[in-house]
RNA sequence: GCUGACAUAGCUCAGUCGGUAGAGCACCUCAUUGGUAAUGAGGAGGUCGGCAGUUCGAUUCUGCUUGUCAGCUCCA
């Protein structure tokens, strides 16, 4: 007798081994026909894959992530089969699920371009409707190999599996492929399938080898939720900072400078905003404020190890015959600063912030709005501090960087990236540093992911990243330990028993990048910022010219509490001034006619709400000072 | 940097099977003085990203180049 016990607590008794799909089926036909997956014991697993014990069973539909991944999964192997039908030269190389969707990648000597895509899209609905089933079998690796012995790629990936593993194969119709699984049932569960796009991809992540064709696709169990996700991410992307930045005259790069961003008055606004509440934080978390060059002299980057490390991500320039480097990151400059007198213990920690313009040359073709630039600001600090003070700071760190984020709801996600090949400092070194920052998260209890090997050269390192309007990713906070740069140039500082120790170093910026901090905040607010964040906050409407003096008085009188705001005082009808302060997404507009003027009283429209009626202006001044006050 | 696509007015986009271009919005002028998301009329604005080549003639075809977009690689 087999119990399979279901998640409501309730046991379902099988005489012999059963398939969740059965299961399914005992339950409802409905949900036979919804389900596309199931988890047995935790481990997701096909439907028809016998389930020979007692177990937890957990039936997975398309909405739960792991049943759209074994649904887009299968999708892949049928774009797989449907291009291999179609362009038999083809070599499969990989294609997993991915968020939203699936890629393969090929090898191929055809070119794929738009026009295939439909092509391709109408052999796999064949696939789809002649509803193979998909079969799993195994075979011992030296048949496996035996198998794919003519696609290298599968070669490779069999080659470097476990001598006794047992290989296993997915089968549709005549076309098979290496897979680990779980599949769906047959090919006929999947209704829709649609090729996104495609782009080079080099074999296994590595430029130097290989470059293959990758077709992105998405399918999902109906029309209807494709045309939904689709027009989903037309909405987002008409969030895209770059285009937002743009219209509301914020931001933009140019051909001249490509990488080099332009800040306008608007923008400004709001990068002032956040660098005065980054300096009030700042002082209150006991930082002193510090600036360092741009340009140093080339000897510095030789001592800190960026010329053997970081070279070609740095530009350089000559001055009087003399060789210069201008910087890459501020660390460098930090240690000067740190190095011009001598500090005790007493000093530390030496929390030493800086707001550094940073120029790097980054790869043309990875350049991203101000997503990702050639030069752009950092919020750093550096903390000199004893191995004592280590956890305490880093802790320190993670709570300021959380509060910061806290105040605008971001989600994001925590990484710790460790000892890269090609870095600096002993393994002992690397080994604490790395201890170091587990044991603050842990402290903390939260969530991070391990990212092995992505450390930056001279320590490991725990980032924080945040998506941006299409679920891209993008780093933003880091914190680095760093052991090398104090060794390198030699820092110390007088210890109690009178003796000079070497400080450790640990390197950290909330924001990231300044210009990456506000590219996220303009998607995550669609260009509709905060009151305290809005370029402009107040946008006040006379309705004729006879209210041009009394408009003028109002901003007058607004602008002596700081608040920012402008008169529209051209002959338009109301209706048009409203429309464009409402596509400026200001978050008020004051209207006033010659009722307003007579009663001595403004009209008020809220961006979000809509007119909230009359009031007189020093109610509406507290309102939105204490808005501004709250951050709101 | 690599693979593919794209580049026409400030913005969004038409268009020319090779005969030097057009719309809407924005801008300027005039009229209009209005009540919560577009008043009307007129005007100005482009060496069609750049450099070569083919051609009687190139914005259109070809090559190179610059930039942008998607992805890979890399990173804040």
């Amino acid at each position: 007798m087999i119990k399979i016990k279901l998640p409501d607590g309730s046991i379902k008794e099988y005489e012999n081994a059963v398939t969740a799909l059965s299961v399914a089926t005992d339950i409802s036909r409905g949900l036979a026909k919804a389900v596309v997956a199931a988890k047995v014991n935790g481990k997701v697993k096909g439907l028809t894959e016998p389930i020979e014990s007692d177990a937890d069973l957990l039936l997975l539909k398309f909405e739960d992530e792991d049943g759209a991944h074994v649904y887009h999964h299968t999708s892949s192997h049928i774009m797989a089969h449907a291009v291999t039908l179609l362009f038999p030269d083809v070599k499969l190389a990989i294609g997993p699920a991915i968020n939203n969707g699936f890629y393969y990648d090929f090898d191929t000597e055809h070119t794929f371009t738009d026009e295939d895509f439909a092509l391709i899209e109408k052999k796999m609905e064949e696939i789809i409707k002649a509803d193979y089933p998909v079969e799993r079998f195994t075979l011992p690796k030296d048949e496996a190999l035996k198998f794919v012995k003519d696609n290298p790629y599968k070669y490779e990936l069999i080659s470097e599996l476990d001598e006794n593993e047992e290989i296993s194969f997915y089968k549709q119709g005549d076309f098979v492929d290496l897979c680990a699984g779980p599949h769906l049932p047959s090919t006929g569960r999947v209704k829709v399938a649609k090729i996104m796009s495609v782009a080079g991809a080099y074999w296994r992540g590595d430029e130097k080898n290989k470059m293959l064709q990758r077709l992105y696709a998405t399918s999902f169990p109906s029309q209807t939720m494709l045309d939904e996700y689709i027009y989903k991410m037309e909405e987002a992307k008409k969030r895209d900072h770059r285009k937002l930045g743009r219209e509301l005259d914020l931001y933009d790069i140019f051909e001249e400078g490509p990488g080099f961003p332009f800040f306008f008055p608007k923008g400004m606004e709001i990068r002032n905003q956040l660098i005065d509440y980054w300096r009030r934080e700042h002082k209150r978390a006991g930082y002193g404020e510090i600036i360092t060059p741009i340009i140093l002299n080339e000897e510095l980057w030789h001592k800190s190890g960026h010329w053997d490390h970081y070279k070609d991500n740095m530009y350089f320039t000559t001055i009087d015959e003399g060789n210069y480097a201008i910087k890459p990151m501020n660390c460098p400059g930090g240690m000067l600063a740190f190095k011009r007198r001598m500090y005790s213990y007493r000093d530390l920690p030496l929390r030493t912030a800086e707001l550094g313009l940073v120029h790097r040359h980054e790869l043309s073709g990875a350049l991203h709005g101000l997503m990702r630039v050639r030069c752009f600001t950092q919020d750093d600090a550096h903390i000199f501090m004893t191995e004592e003070q280590m956890k305490d700071e880093i802790i320190g760190v993670i709570n300021l960087m959380k509060k910061i984020y806290a105040l605008f709801n971001f989600e994001y996600k925590v990484e710790l990236s460790t000892k890269p090949e090609n870095s600096m400092g002993t393994k002992e070194q690397w080994d604490i540093a790395e201890k170091a920052l587990q044991d603050a998260l842990e402290s903390l209890n939260m969530k991070y992911e391990l990212n092995p090997g992505d450390g930056a050269f001279y320590g490991p390192k725990i980032d924080f990243h945040i998506q941006d309007s299409i679920g891209r990713t993008w780093q933003c906070g880091t914190i680095q330990l760093d052991f090398q740069m104090p060794e390198r140039f030699d820092l110390t500082y007088m210890g109690a028993d009178g003796n000079k120790h070497r400080p450790i170093m640990l390197h950290r910026a909330l924001f990231g990048s300044i210009e990456r901090f506000i590219a996220i905040l303009t998607e995550h607010y669609a260009g509709a910022f905060p009151v305290w964040l809005a370029p402009v906050q107040v946008k006040v409407l006379p309705l004729t010219d006879r209210q041009a003096d009394y408009a003028q008085k109002i901003r007058d009188i607004l602008l002596a509490k700081d608040i920012r705001v402008e008169c529209d005082f051209r002959s338009e009808k109301i209706g048009y001034k409203i429309r464009e302060a409402q596509l400026e997404k200001i978050p008020y507009m004051i209207i006033v006619g010659d009722n307003e003027m007579e009663n001595n009283r403004i009209s008020v429209r809220v961006r979000k709400i809509g007119d909230i009626g009359t009031m007189f202006l020093e109610e509406f001044q507290n309102r939105i000072v204490k808005e501004i006050e709250n951050k709101l």
